[in-house]
DNA sequence: CTCGCTATATATCGGCCCGATATATATCGG
DNA sequence: CCGATATATATCGGGCCGATATATAGCGAG
């Protein structure tokens, strides 16, 4: 799925300027599951709009800020992106620098360890008092069920590593010596 | 974190080719958070060499296939992993094709969505039970541990779509007409 | 009041990454 | 003995992305 797919599927829930379409996949509702840079959204707003996927309009009443371009999907975007959407799903792709180093933990000093999973813990618990905090009435069903399924696994990894992290850094070098 | 310092990481398991690097981030057990491709590793293990964290060994005894290279890390190579584990690990990159449909599924017939679900759960729990499989006694606590996460990981997802996806298929179109 | 910080907003560039592809051989089952 | 699969290396084009440049508005501290 390329990042021209991803906005066309933000876009089909209401115009945005780029800027907004990234945060979107910073702050936002996609934050949990995909990614995109400027480096990405704005040769793909360009693209799409050749493509007539996508319009852009000047924004209105703001002459001090001619810049901002507000993007809207178009009829033929929209049957892009349902097409796109009936496609078979691509593997997800993970990459976690954390379960990374957590597999070589037994090779770091204890103290590192408790820190790192510390830090992580916050990281999960922050994370999911903000997804409590925006499940509004009002929200897709599809929405929802994306941000439950976010909820459900952030609980399941927190839960594991407050439950056995005494077993990675109990196994960790005994003194705080050279590893390996 | 590069494909550098993933090679380096696999390698300070034991010595391997770039096509055994490869089928570790494929099927082993960096699979599940980690991924390389041979684009990335093969440039990769060049530049490792040229730096003297890794050394190539020309296969002994295979006369016939002279192509084959084993890389084993090097005592400079080993201080390099160590000192980028210890570094800050880099916020998690996910990109979840599944979860991207998902999020639109109110949009789709019911029937597709029933298929991506099923097909879905099908993945998980073959997943699951690979990972359970290959739980051996001699196996280091690092890599016990992540395995266990990621267990946890799926289950949790795994519970989730069987208990919710109700929830999704109800609220989708409630005939396969056009969608929006 | 103004300095600096943050937020809004667009755009590009170098470098990294990666899927697809080419090449070659061994092994194993039918 | 043929085709499929596995082992193994390597490259190329295209896509992606972090960093950076540019510009302005708004807001709070001093």
């Amino acid at each position: 799925m390329d990042v021209k797919t991803l906005c066309l599927g933000v876009l089909s829930c209401g115009s945005a300027t780029g800027y907004e379409i990234r945060k979107q996949f910073d702050e936002g509702p996609f934050a949990h599951f995909y990614d995109a840079g400027y480096g990405s959204i704005y040769p793909a707003l360009r693209r799409l709009s050749e493509d007539g996927l996508i319009e852009a309009v000047d924004a209105p009443g703001d002459q001090q800020r001619p810049d901002r371009k507000v993007y809207a999907i178009t009829v033929k975007g929209r049957a892009t992106l349902l097409a796109e959407l009936m496609r078979d799903p691509a593997p997800d792709k993970v990459r976690s620098d954390f379960t990374f180093i957590a597999f070589f933990g037994h090779r770091l000093p204890p103290a590192h360890l408790d820190r790192l999973i510390d830090t992580r813990l916050a990281l999960y618990r922050r994370m999911l008092d903000q997804m409590k905090g925006c499940d509004t009435p009002d929200m897709p069903p599809g929405e929802r069920f994306v941000l439950g399924l976010g909820t459900a696994v952030y609980r399941a990894a927190a839960d594991y590593l407050e439950t056995h992290r005494h077993e990675l850094i109990g196994a960790a070098l005994p003194d705080d010596e050279a590893a390996d």
